[in-house]
DNA sequence: CTTCCTGACTGAACAGCGATAACTTATCAC
DNA sequence: GTGATAAGTTATCGCTGTTCAGTCAGGAAG
């Protein structure tokens, strides 16, 4: 009884996103998305190439989740701390959406078009453009705004997978990278032509 | 033809050692190890109660070969800096491992007891001890701790899993976070109390 | 009204996965 | 010799991503 016109494939991406939210990466397969949206799992590779594409779509969603709430985060103040802030902040409220985005093993990423992550270039941008404003050397600014991100995304990261010691608050933890991402840009040029 | 006394644990760990290194994460099956090893899989269940028993006593290894460096580097130069160097050497050098110890996804780890991230521990507290000597105050000393050991981590695994833009070369992304790390621990106790 | 085509969809199947239960067999103590 | 024990096997379960051949509805053409 083919159903034609029933828009599988945003059921399917929603059933997608709504199956990594409630329960997490483990429980997104090819044959519980289908049972759960009502149709078979070879109709979801009339619309996706294969698995890893469509967990890509939602690495994209997120990143657009992620860019929304920094803009949002710099039209309300602009400053780098209120956009580390946010970052974090994006991170504890969606960490299913924040590890699919980062944890997705090399083998997976690898498949992808490296075109695709214009999202989270955009993202480094932001944070870029906070800290050292529309500046004339922008490669200067997308390595720090490159060193910024990567040490929010190391504190949050170990913070989400719970490596982080029991006497280290998490919280606290991401307070002080945050506080090191924001010295990281005032030191950076200083650091580079000591 | 049972063949007793033949070490089956040994080699069957040093297979997966081998796959994991060789191949990555994603060769390590069951049914691959044991193809290799020469037995088969449930002869695996024999010596390791599941999966991740096994992919733990490689992590185990990994953190302990971590372990060594930093402490070889403690021995030779004591500074925090090197000891930040030998930590992203370490992973440069064993990324497979890196991403074993710290890839394995929320639900994997969530299975094991805390006690065994003992090597974990020692880590830190090596890092600890190079930036703020054998203080009187450990706990704040953990805590300067994790903060370089998470900007550390973000840096390289951002650069394990080829997240970094082109124009912003790895091996300068690394040197920017161990700088960043260090002055991290000169600037923590002032960033705290301010 | 019938025929044909196209697109959507399904059922069956393949190879591989982690894991378990039941069985066989070699070795050793008595 | 006989029984127990430990080691390793075969067979199987339920799951995974993926493919392929077939089915069926709807529309166009004659």
């Amino acid at each position: 009884m083919p159903r034609s016109a029933t828009d599988l494939k945003p059921r399917i991406l929603a059933e997608a996103r709504r199956l990594l939210v409630a329960e997490g990466y483990g429980a997104l397969s090819t044959r519980r998305i289908a049972r759960e949206v009502g149709c078979t799992a070879p109709s979801i590779y009339l619309y996706f190439a294969n698995k890893d594409t469509l967990v890509h779509a939602l690495v994209d969603e997120g990143f657009q989740l992620l860019r929304a709430a920094l803009e949002a985060a710099q039209t309300q103040d602009g400053s780098l701390e209120s956009l580390c802030r946010a970052y974090a902040d994006f991170a504890l409220a969606n960490p299913e959406y924040y590890e699919v985005m980062f944890h997705l093993g090399t083998a997976e990423l690898a498949r992808y078009p490296k075109e695709r992550y214009r999202e989270q270039r955009a993202v480094l941008d932001l944070m870029a453009q906070a800290a050292l404003g529309p500046g004339p050397e922008p490669e200067a600014a997308l390595r720090t705004a490159t060193l910024i991100w990567s040490s929010l995304h190391g504190a949050i990261s170990l913070h989400l997978a719970h490596r982080i010691d029991k006497s280290v608050r998490g919280p606290e933890l991401l307070d002080d990278a945050v506080r090191v991402a924001v010295q990281a840009a005032r030191l950076e040029p200083t650091l580079r032509t000591e």
